[in-house]
DNA sequence: CAGGATCCTCTTCGATACTG
DNA sequence: CAGTATCGAAGAGGATCCTG
């Protein structure tokens, strides 16, 4: 059996991993990071239109989040209107690694998890 | 730059690593995964032993969520005391290798997430 | 245009008590 | 031993209104 590589770590309050999905296992923060890699600097509004669904309030406190966690970067202009765009830092475009890993998964094995939760509704159901 | 495999469906509700994120990334999954991926086979009370701090009624939520993703199998021996067994399915075992890829990325890249930390909470002191 | 401030609802999670 | 049931606090997230 493989031990992880953080395998006495990981059952610490502190485990660098379980502050990594802290981080970004929340509602919208993956769906930005994608936006921001998909198509690159975008502008506020431009970002919420991508996204669809995503509240101004979610929307700013994503960013803020992230950029807090210097995942992604904020570049105002000081212009009338105001104009703000966002980017990925390298920082953060070193997570989308682990991240398409991730998708890589899914989207191979979903398909399985689906006909497991088909398997336990029935398996319950009686 | 590089375009993530699931560039399209990132952004549909239904899109499969959003799916998975929300299977496994509350407060306890990772880390049930990684206890039966390190210890292997564990009773009930064993896992809530290893893990600390995981309450009865978390502990059984998760492991039902996991055993209804089919992550983990669920195996009850019909004695008295009750005795039941869980351990990781073989689809479990395959969702470790993007979680270690997470894991690698958090304990090469943390510390520079704290730096920004530091420093965003400095910019906004002022 | 890019948010900030409020209000409200739903969910998450811990603590406690009880059971076959 | 391996749970179930219930209560309450806290937070997440949406809708709406307001502003420099």
């Amino acid at each position: 059996m493989n031990q992880p590589d953080c395998q006495t770590e990981i059952f610490k309050a502190n485990c660098p991993t379980q502050h990594v999905l802290d981080a970004i296992a929340d509602k919208w923060s993956v769906i930005v990071i994608y936006a921001l890699l998909c198509s690159g600097t975008q502008r506020y509004n431009e970002l919420q239109r991508q996204i669809g669904g995503i509240s101004q309030k979610m929307l700013t406190q994503t960013l803020r989040n992230l950029e807090r966690n210097g995942l992604v970067h904020r570049q105002a202009y000081p212009v009338v209107p105001p104009k703000v765009e966002y980017s990925l830092t390298p920082l953060g475009e070193t997570i989308t690694e682990p991240l398409e890993a991730l998708c890589h998964w899914a989207m191979l094995h979903f398909p399985e998890v689906e006909i497991a939760r088909t398997r336990y509704n029935a398996t319950v159901q009686d």
